[in-house]
DNA sequence: TCTGAAATAATAAAGAAATAATAAAGAATC
DNA sequence: GATTCTTTATTATTTCTTTATTATTTCAGA
């Protein structure tokens, strides 16, 4: 089996020697980048199976790597920061980090969440045929039925439900899913959205004013039950 | 098993005696400064599990202390007061205070401050999925449920209950809480939070009078336990 | 340690603002 | 030409903010 890469974004020599070492010694292949900007670029060219990144960069803020990172890389983003800062967490997470580790920290947690969010990797691109109560959706087939009959959804919907459905019980905001479905430059065009869910809706809810798969998070975003 | 150091900073002989009497017949280990530079200097010195400090201290305030230990001293530190300094508390908590107890105090309620206090410096990584009784929060997947079952929060009431639950077993003050959550220009809006605090309760409490997750701190704050 | 005034907190409820749902018509695409 | 997508306008719902009232806590003085 291939050895799992992950790719440390860190200013801190130190800390990427100390990370080094211990992921080596637990086979992992390690990358590392001392700058934002150069983690990016190197994610770019040889996107790993997952990224710990550090909060406090010096060239720009983890957040903001975070944020870019977000708009084409899906697999895991662990941040990690110095401690008490809790504010940073809630941000982080709401920007679609998978998790989040404060410094410093013991290798044991540290291996332990690593493994979780490789194994969230893992079932997002196996678990491709799924039942959610009387829905059935085959992903690699782009087919969803309902009761056992077959829907006719057009392509972007089909997309939007996937996207949804893979996330199942976690919020997605407008903005991811706007960038996830229909790219960069439309993260506003919220209307859109709901013009989506809303045929969506009357596709899959059996009763749509009362929906029991798409929930709305209002302020938010939506949710897939 | 060693035995976990506390150093105690304050001028009252008395007082000193009488927290270590109690502290070493609870299995710890105390040191003792009379005044703000010999307590930093043993700091220093020797870097104990926990430091109780003096807010009335006869050479520097023990809010000046408390600056300069948090400088480089990441462990806790418990502010002791007299009764009817609120004003004080908060501007400790601000400045990095783990927690505070007010003289007199009673020695069951030391020890259990104590405990919690030591507990946090063990687990220094900050869970993102925590389990509190029948509670159970989800930062990343932005879900709440109690006793299994999903709770439905707004926005701002699921920021509120991420920032209280990572810093679970702290006083959060109003001034604290009011700048994370709205942001620098609502630090006054202190009618606001207590609104919040209000819904927030009502969702998650058992008996929202008789609170047992989100317990208030008159004149200070609150803290979720 | 009790008591009452003052400060602080809890609660209810209504009005304002933000957000979401819906319908429907015009553009673009196949 | 039918289907799908995008835009606009309207209505509905949710959430936030404010105000007013009541309850509780704190603390000084007896």
């Amino acid at each position: 089996m291939n050895k799992a890469e992950i790719l440390i974004i860190d200013d801190e020599p130190q800390i990427r020697k100390l990370l080094e070492i211990t992921l080596e010694s637990n086979d992992y292949k390690v990358w590392q980048a001392a700058t934002g900007k150069e983690g990016i670029i190197m994610a770019a060219n040889h996107p790993p199976e997952l990224i710990l990144l550090d909060i406090g960069l010096p060239d720009k803020s983890g957040h903001d790597v975070l944020k870019e990172l977000r708009t084409w890389y899906a697999k895991s983003i662990i941040m990690l920061s110095v401690q008490n800062s809790e504010a940073d967490i809630v941000k982080a997470l709401d920007n679609g980090a998978t998790d989040y580790l404060s410094k410093p920290f013991r290798s044991a947690e540290l291996l332990a969440r690593i493994r979780s969010a490789i194994r969230r990797n893992q079932s997002q691109s196996i678990e491709t045929k799924m039942v959610c109560g009387d829905l059935e959706i085959d992903i690699p087939a782009r087919t969803v039925k309902k009761g056992g009959e077959l829907l006719k959804l057009t392509s972007t919907e089909f997309n939007l439900l996937a996207l949804l459905s893979i996330n199942e019980g976690r919020v997605l905001t407008h903005q991811y899913i706007l960038k996830q479905i229909w790219g960069m430059g439309a993260q506003s065009e919220t209307q859109y959205l709901r013009v989506f869910i809303r045929t969506l809706r009357k596709k899959i809810e059996t009763n749509s004013d009362k929906p029991e798969h798409i929930h709305t998070e209002s302020g938010v975003g939506y949710r897939f039950v």
